[in-house]
DNA sequence: GGGCTCTCTTACGTCAACGTGAGATTTGAG
DNA sequence: CTCAAATCTCACGTTGACGTAAGAGAGCCC
């Protein structure tokens, strides 16, 4: 158990930004100019943010999946709200799909290069070789789309196996016994269910 | 890679089987009496037709996972093509749901009591216990059931979000750069996928 | 009966993804 | 300034799910 509640800003001045962590100059909060910190969330608030512990935090810094947008003078470290929810499809892509940490890489860099899109592709540096790198990302993005598009469709192959199972039960329960009351209460329905199993009385 | 395909049948006589492996009285061979081991599959063959390693359908009967239905004098493992369908149901709850074998062990349990159902509802030794079995195997799988549903879902809102930014990737490289011809090709069809991303030319 | 293949047990190795201190340092509140 | 709380950097430990190697039987074929 934590001691105390450890979701609150970092305040004060003087911290080293990470390159490309400016925000892209359209947020409410004003620019106070280069060196503050404010906005900035330290680790062990992301932790508790994003449900990870801080070591998992450090180790995903380690593996290179995410970097803290700036730093304290003593080394200390400062994320961005976007660094939570990037920890988060971290967390979503290992349950969802079981990626581990490196597939996860690839599939993140593909999604950031989309991403951070939005801002390059108006300073149109390089048409060219931002065209490529897009084309790219958007190759990796197919791929991961057929990989989750498979996944899900063997997941409702077995949702339909698992209910066709569950239908035999319950008639095996009304058959064997009628004089019974259908068993246990069916439990409640899960979300996103396109198909739940009806259970005649 | 293997020497030669080790797929084939156990001939020849003498074979302690487990208890419970007399198979329901209703296959096309016909019983030979016991002690045999006719339809029997030795554990290099299961190993590559449920495309797992020896070690592991070993590590698997260490755990409490599968059992062999049968052994030779000398110790082999003898097992049978449901032992093989067994194995695959759980690499295919590890893969898609990510499950680890404890958890396997407890779905794969609830699903074994269904199944065994088909056999002893007939002999009808107890009603009263029976009908608890099934209710409580019944339950389990209703739980099993919510679970899958749930991670379909979340599957299924991830895909659409995938989807969403590769449309916009599109969108980008068709307004970026006109005059290029819309990036690589792009890949195959997912199977199972109910709404592929369509690219307008 | 020699050789080849398959399988057995035993036991140590591995790899990812963190967990768990230890001890030093920094930070923020009063 | 003081001090408790938060964070830092090593660095070793853990856990699940097997991999791998060694040496010994067991069965089959010519």
């Amino acid at each position: 158990m934590r001691s105390r509640d450890p979701v609150r800003r970092a305040d004060g001045a003087g911290a080293t930004l990470r390159p490309g962590a400016g925000s892209a100059a359209d947020e409410p909060v004003p620019p106070a100019g280069p060196g503050d910190r404010r906005g900035l969330i330290r680790i062990g608030a992301v932790a508790s943010l994003a449900d990870v512990s801080e070591r998992t935090l450090r180790y995903y810094e380690e593996v290179g999946l995410i970097s803290p947008a700036a730093h304290q003078p003593g080394g200390g470290r400062l994320y961005t709200e976007q660094d939570v929810a990037r920890v988060r499809r971290i967390r979503e892509l290992q349950r969802l799909m079981g990626f581990n940490l490196e597939e996860i890489r690839a599939v993140t860099s593909a999604l950031d290069e989309v991403e951070a899109l939005r801002d390059r592709i108006r300073g149109t540096s390089d048409a060219a070789a931002q065209l490529d790198m897009v084309a790219e990302a958007a190759a990796a993005l197919e791929d991961l789309r057929s990989r989750v598009a498979t996944k899900a469709g063997q997941m409702q192959a077995f949702l339909a196996e698992v209910d066709a199972k569950i239908a035999r039960c319950h008639v095996r329960l009304r058959s064997g016994h009628p004089g019974r009351g259908a068993g246990p209460a069916p439990p409640q329905a899960a979300a996103g269910s396109p198909r739940p199993p009806r259970q005649p009385r």
